[in-house]
Order: C-alpha cells, then structure tokens, then sequence
DNA sequence: TGTACATCAGTGAACGCGCGTTCACTGATGTAC
DNA sequence: TGTACATCAGTGAACGCGCGTTCACTGATGTAC
C-alpha cells in the first residue's frame, strides 16, 4: 500500500529499523549512515532531512530502545501482581527477553557509548526504565523485616548487574564464556539464590 | 637509555600500550593503527612489522589482558588460603580492581567484539582466567551440603555476572546507571547477599 | 680488530576505499483561491 | 473542479578526510671470516 513512490511516507523510522538491523548484526559500530540508506531504498543524502547526523541516529535508537524496555519491564511487573515476589521474578525475565528480542536496541542502549544526556529524551525514558526496576525492588523489599532490608537503589543495583552481566557473557557470543546453562537458567537460579539471601524463602524447583 | 634510534627495540610492546591507552579513552573502536604508531613514535607502516593487521593487534591486547587478569585472580586465590570464603572474596575484589587498572585490556577483552577463538594464546589465557574463577567456586561449595550445592559452573557463572555487570553499569560512564553506591561495595553486598543464599553464614559487617 | 655481508626493523610516499556530510537540484504533495 | 504556488522530502554528484595497508627503499645491527 502506502506512497512508495518519491515521497518514502515514514523514512525517519525505516532509517532507524534499518540500523537497528544492522548494528544487531556487528555491534555498535557495525553500521553506517550510507548502509542504513542503502537498506530504507534511499540515497545516500536522504537520512540528513531526518538527522542531524550519525550521533543523532544512534540517540534516537538508544530512546527507542529505552521505551520499549520501559514499557515491558512495566507490563511485566503489573503494579506487583499477583504478588510482589512473582512479580519481581517477572521483570527479570523481561529483562533478559528484552535483551534477546531486541538485540539492536540493547546494543544501541548499552555498548554503543552513548551517554544519557545526550538529550532529554533519552534521559527521561532511561530514568523511566531504572524506576520499574527501583520499583520492583522497594515493593518487594517492604517484606523483609527492617534490619535485614538493604537499600532500594543497591537491591535494584544487585539485581540489574547480575541481568546486565548474564546477558554480555552468557547471551551473546561473548569470550570464551559459553556456559552449559541457558542465560536463563542462570539468571532463574541467580535471582533465586540471592533472594533466599535476603531472607525469602522459595518453595523448592 | 636504549636505542632509541633507527629501531625502537621493543616496538611490539610499545603499540601495544599506545593501543591500550587509546582504547581506554576511546572505546573499543577508539583506535587506529596511525594513531597507536603515531604515539609510539614511529611511521604508519611500522606497525605492519609486528602485526598483519589491525585484528591482530587487538587480539594481542586481549591475550595479554587475559593473561594478566589470570595472574591477578590466581594471586588472589592463593590456593584458598587462608580459607575459602576471605580467598573467594579476594577473586571478586581482583575482578573489580583488574578493570579499574587496565581499563584498556579489558575493553579489548569484553567489548572489542573478538572472539576467543581467534587465536590459540587467546584461547588458552581465556580459559586460564576462567579457571580460576571455576575452582574458586568449587572449593567453596565443597563446604555446602551436598543438596544445597549448585553445578560449580553455575556458581561461578552467577559471580562472574554480577561482577562484569557492575564493572559494565557502574563502574564506567554508562547509561545513566550511575548508583549512590561504589562498584566496591555493591561487589562486596551484592556476593555477600548471594553466599547467604546458598548457606554461608557471614559475621556482621 | 677490521671488513664484507645478510638480516631486518624502520621510513616515506602512495594507494584505494568508504564514510560522513554538503549542495544545488527536482518533482511530488498539499493548500489557497 | 482547476490552476498557481509554497513546501519539503527526496536525488545524485561531489567533497574531503582518515584509515588500513602496500611497497620499494634505507640504514642500523649482528655475525662470519
């Protein structure tokens, strides 16, 4: 359907489908603004009526990115049903399938070298998906009596690390680090352990 | 002192550094063969002497790297003296100020995007590293009740997660994760949390 | 110790390439009358 | 409905640059006699 004929109808995000594509296949820097054209069906010069350049592409795949990480991670935790603990594990899993799902926007988030500030787009949606996760963790630690309670933001900060580093290690084609447990397994049993340190006690897997 | 002349003498080594130095600033992508020769003081084409080629230098720098890091943790480790616990929080803490020290061999071995196959002595000084991280958490376990006791690959992958996924998110300029909390301390937290987990009693801190 | 020679780590100039970006342009689209 | 015109998303050619790499060379170093 649609105007494809001079008139592209909705180039801007071609151009970032287009990139994503790419640099999900040779990492951040895998990409250029020619090739990424070059895919949309477009000339060389075309993406520049889009963005300002390079940078600003990459900017606008990190924002992308972080929405969508924002919005599954909100999906996923529900407001902390049915219950505060299942909820938490639910997170974590999105985490993990997010990272699987969308490589593209996880490399443009997280190994492109991209800072957050660099526009205010970007920050708002990157603070948007740290607060899910800040969220789960405060909702959840609310169980726990008060002394054995660490600080939200370290609990969350635990959590996050160990989902960030199982997926750079174990999920993709990381050094030598190929394991006999799926990524998430790992993160299943990680998760698990750690919560049992805390003092939650699960029923048996 | 040396001669400094018309041959460098150690040139190999000496782009190697200028490379890790650059890499270290830049990211993994931060460096050129120009660049690296440039700082070592010598012509664009004396790299070519040493290296058959970009590729290759960067694997130089992640061999090393890995080599290092192995003597770093296995100098930690002292064969699990003076009892497996101090010696396996020693590993975590060698994790940690291994990054911090050679910030350069460590993009090179975690985010250039090589893969461990690429060279034998790559190969050899990954799996060293790895090693000693596997038997860490085996002599560990082996003081956990056998039904309680986790596949030591498992146990060890859980670690070496949360330890590069701090040193990913917090230890560097990344996305916004900045955290009130040092990469240290949710180190130390964040294994210590975990080990109760699965068991180990800790004295108060 | 002195000379002849092989070796080999450097030089400097040049290459081809691809990339990011610019610029004058063109033709499709939407709007005012 | 038809025409005139402003707008604006595309084109295609060209640019300058820097990078990886090559090549014929040169001069320092080590070794054999």
């Amino acid at each position: 359907m649609s105007k494809r004929g001079y008139h592209h109808g909705n180039l801007r995000q071609a151009l970032i489908e287009a990139a994503l594509k790419l640099i999900a296949e040779n990492g951040p820097r895998g990409f250029t603004m020619a090739e990424a054209a070059k895919q949309a069906n477009v000339s060389a010069a075309a993406p520049y009526r889009h963005f300002t350049g390079r940078e600003e592409l990459i900017v606008a795949m990190a924002c992308e990115g972080f929405d969508l990480f924002a919005d599954l991670l909100e999906y996923a935790y529900r407001d902390g049903q049915p219950s505060p603990l299942t909820a938490f594990e639910a997170v974590g899993h999105a985490y993990l399938a997010f990272a699987r799902k969308h490589p593209g926007h996880y490399v443009a988030m997280f190994e492109s070298g991209i800072s957050p500030d660099a526009s205010r787009d970007l920050a708002a949606a990157c603070a948007r998906a740290n607060q899910v996760l800040v969220r789960a963790a405060h909702d959840l630690s609310q169980h726990l009596p008060a002394d054995r309670r660490p600080p939200t933001e370290m609990f969350a900060a635990h959590v996050t690390a160990m989902s960030h580093g199982i997926v750079e290690l174990y999920a993709r084609g990381a050094p030598g680090k190929r394991s006999p447990f799926s990524p998430e397994e790992l993160l299943e049993t990680g998760i698990g352990i750690y919560l049992r340190g805390l003092g939650f006690l699960e029923p048996d897997r």
